[in-house]
DNA sequence: TATTGTTATACTCTATAACTATA
DNA sequence: TATAGTTATAGAGTATAACAATA
């Protein structure tokens, strides 16, 4: 197994060094290994019920329709999803009372308690990078990330 | 189809917006579509198969192992996405000569052709940010993101 | 007729074990 | 015995079309 951090011959990134795309493709490798250490494997989640959790921490209830649209799913799959969390006891899903065809999820009493343990365990995730970067070079980061999630790509030419 | 860029009832972050991860992968998705519109589809690209052409670009040949390592794929996968290269005509295997286990991947002269064409695309893919950050912005971002890939996780508690 | 959510299904990606050949 | 690469295979993730219920 190789444990040393530089190789006599290093692979040259060439015009990859200047894609910002790249760039977010390798950091999303190392942010992707703190959350499966810190969250993930220890309370059996993936990095995207951990969002659905902290949703709906954040909004208590949220439509189908909305949680797909912020967590980037396909209707069919976030189905799929939720169906899952409900097995599992985590979600309930309530039919709306004022349009009948959408409905409210919400955490259940142990999804309640499991997102509590996810918050609670977010902190070291996040501390984890301090070795990395400074406050100030983490809330940059987070900062530049959000304009370039926030910007639509231009239309076809 | 909403187009509209700020709804009446925006879901909350929450805690998640204080988690880096979150924001990478959020990124990625702009990212990855600025990808797929001005490379990846004309040119039929996956971003993984334009950053194999790329690294041969700046490596002229490079080994199955040390690709394996820079794309973080297994190496059977590699093995796959090897095959399908060079059954496009892409790329040639030629086994080592000092050591018959080993093999160099490097493009073959359609290879050649493509990337150059990947090439000439990657400004306009950038400059497809140019809306969303500065240039000052875009450096200071990759450096950050450059940072956190080359982050070790820290070991298990 | 449009919208919310579901079902069915196919396709791709990813991960793991077992194997061949060379060293 | 260890390493480079391959084969086989199963599981997870993703995308699309068709559908039911409601508006």
């Amino acid at each position: 197994m190789d444990t040393s951090p530089a190789k006599k011959n290093p692979v040259r990134q060439g015009v990859l060094g200047d894609v910002v795309g790249y760039h977010v493709a390798r950091a999303r490798v190392t942010t992707q290994a703190m959350f499966l250490r810190h969250v993930g494997q220890p309370l059996d989640l993936r990095p995207v019920d951990y969002s659905l959790l902290m949703l709906l921490d954040a909004n208590t209830r949220l439509t189908p329709k909305q949680l797909a649209q912020a967590l980037a799913l396909s209707a069919p799959n976030l189905t799929i999803m939720l169906d899952r969390m409900q097995e599992r006891g985590l979600i309930e899903r309530i039919r709306s009372e004022t349009d009948r065809r959408s409905q409210h999820v919400l955490l259940s009493s142990a999804g309640r308690a499991l997102t509590d343990l996810a918050l609670a365990r977010t902190p070291a995730m996040e501390a984890d990078l301090d070795g990395a970067l400074s406050r100030a070079e983490r809330a940059m980061l987070i900062e530049l990330l959000d304009k370039v999630a926030r910007h639509q790509v231009s239309a076809a030419d």
